[in-house]
DNA sequence: TTCCAGTCTGCAAACCTTTGCAGAAGGCTA
DNA sequence: TAGCCTTCTGCAAAGGTTTGCAGACTGGAA
């Protein structure tokens, strides 16, 4: 006859039991199983297999201070290019035995400096996506703890940043040799550590070419705001359209096509966050192709090199240039 | 001078000796305020501020059990669908005090299952979204701990689903009420448990009107899988067209338009998922509004329910009609 | 003054695992 | 055979908080 004990989750205290060691030994034998013979070993780990026997974290966390968890704050999920991040970033926080701890700061600097601190020692480091907040205050509220800037450079702070500036500049290269020389460049969201950059590199780029760039923005990320562009697209005198993004671009596109503008043949249209990997692109569009998922995972990889006590790096993640149909060589006359 | 003690994050006790109580004391002052005197609270809560405390989450779950985590199973970031409802689950969790753990199972069941299981006693409940898994497999990889099905019912457990399939019904009443009745249905991703109900209720209430409809795909539900399905579309003969979400939508209104296929005269089009909330919709569309944050947040309140021994319950939520400029009555004679 | 009820505080155990240290066992050499 | 070295295992403390229980103190009633 049963006792009427209540169902409990089993303890390291009886895989122990059950392999007739001390829990000292069984503790070994799960997560130091060099330091064990082998024999016990297998006797250990066959009877936690048994009891279905699983670690309880923050007794283990209590001892070694190891929690076993990354905080991603993500200033809003609304941006669809920071899923593929958080896709590549989870992926290798699993690989490496953690969970990742998703925060969305609402763009708030002050409610991102609040979080991470209160979760100060909850995590084993902060990853802080594409933040617009000072980076020293940032540093501050990571307290001890290790923090990766993600797409975001900041001086003594490690930072993976994928280099789309270059990427702006090689659509540039690509137009100006099909002979555009009027551009116009539909900026980012307003604070964007990146936009700044990548119209300075693409400008750059233009101008050492002969060429012009005028800036349209900034603008919401959405189809709708491309859309809302198309007018003052045309009347720029523009025949090559760089963009922030697809989704941008897309909506672009739609709106020229109701116009009558024709791409590639009267305006070359391409931008450079392609959101092809979440289905947010156009077939046979000329764009940069961002690797966001290997930069959500070498922010992770570079935490856990922190956490080791290495130094903190300044990684960059070079972009690829995809042609498609979307440009081609500019029309005799400008459109209109 | 200064003893050369390491630097180290404040505990209780000495938040404690600053207050001149004992860690009992103080512990009851800042986690059970009426227990204490109120001049004792006040107190110790200024030591607290003063000294910088934060408890230590991990010792603090060892006594209660509770972990102040919640964890999120989603199939893929890739479905955009999804980052609004993460987006109201992490604003409902961090409000009760919780962080959200966001996984990706890659619609992997098996992974789904391990996953879960791993963090059974990491987390305080799960919220598992529009998993394709078999139900009882899942709510015996949560064990014990409290679980939460969103867009997705099964006997026995709490879900949350939002009626897109009464959405859907409307779309057809709208339709149906111009007029129309040759339907096209871009249907969405494999193994989607929401789908054939959308399906179904769509075509219930069609052919109550003496309609019908031509299923298209299912179809991934990407930009370019709308497009693709435009020459389809135009085939099956008919006047509008209903799809899964806004993106396969904008898709194929775009290969429509360079069809010479005219929106809403030739053809009228709506969507069901309108993902207008992250920027992904066409200004003035027909579409059903799907309240994807307040479900998220709908699922954690369940969830913490739950937690306090409430009895599982099956949430619906209602959708919102929003009349765009995308419908109109058909043309005489349809396209081709 | 005595007693009692009520309110607040402190002691110490408990939660579950890891780990430093030391002891035991066994094999090998001299 | 004695002694040493290696390899493995166990004891017990430690980590920071919560909480049951009991003691101390206060104020009021008898």
């Amino acid at each position: 006859m049963d006792k009427n004990e209540v169902e409990t989750s089993p303890r390291l205290a009886d895989v122990a039991k059950a392999a007739g060691v001390s829990v000292a030994t069984a503790s070994r034998a799960l997560s130091r199983p060099d330091m064990v013979a082998a024999e016990t070993r297998q006797r250990v780990e066959q009877a936690a297999e048994g009891l279905d026997f699983r670690h309880h974290p923050s007794a283990r966390a209590l001892i070694t201070g190891r929690m076993g968890l990354i905080a991603l704050c993500v200033p809003t999920l609304a941006n669809p290019f920071f899923a593929p991040i958080i896709s590549g970033a989870q992926r290798a926080a699993e690989e490496a035995g953690s969970g990742l701890l998703v925060v969305v700061t609402e763009a708030s600097i002050e409610r991102e400096r609040r979080t991470m601190s209160r979760l100060q020692n909850q995590v084993d480091g902060f990853i802080a996506l594409a933040t617009s907040g000072d980076s020293a205050e940032l540093a501050a509220a990571a307290g001890p703890k290790p923090l990766v800037l993600v797409n975001r450079r900041a001086p003594g702070v490690s930072s993976v940043v994928v280099d789309t500036p270059d990427g702006a500049a090689q659509l540039a290269d690509h137009l100006c040799s099909l002979g555009h020389r009027k551009f116009a460049y539909l900026s980012g969201p307003p604070g964007s550590w990146m936009d700044p950059r990548r119209q300075r590199a693409l400008t750059d780029r233009v101008e050492t070419a002969g060429g012009v760039v005028t800036p349209i923005g900034p603008l919401p990320l959405t189809y709708a705001s491309g859309g809302g562009a198309a007018q003052e697209v045309v009347s720029s005198g523009a025949t090559a359209v760089i963009a922030y993004n697809s989704v941008v671009l897309i909506g672009l596109h739609h709106a020229l096509s109701s116009m009558g503008v024709r791409v590639p043949q009267d305006m070359s249209l391409a931008c450079v966050d392609d959101l092809g990997s979440i289905g947010l692109s156009m077939p046979q569009m000329t764009a940069v192709h961002v690797p966001a998922e290997d930069a959500g995972e070498l922010a992770v990889e570079e935490l856990s090199r922190l956490g080791n006590g290495g130094p903190p790096q300044e990684l960059t993640l070079p972009v690829r240039f995809e042609l498609g149909q979307s440009t081609a060589a500019p029309a005799a006359t400008p459109p209109q």
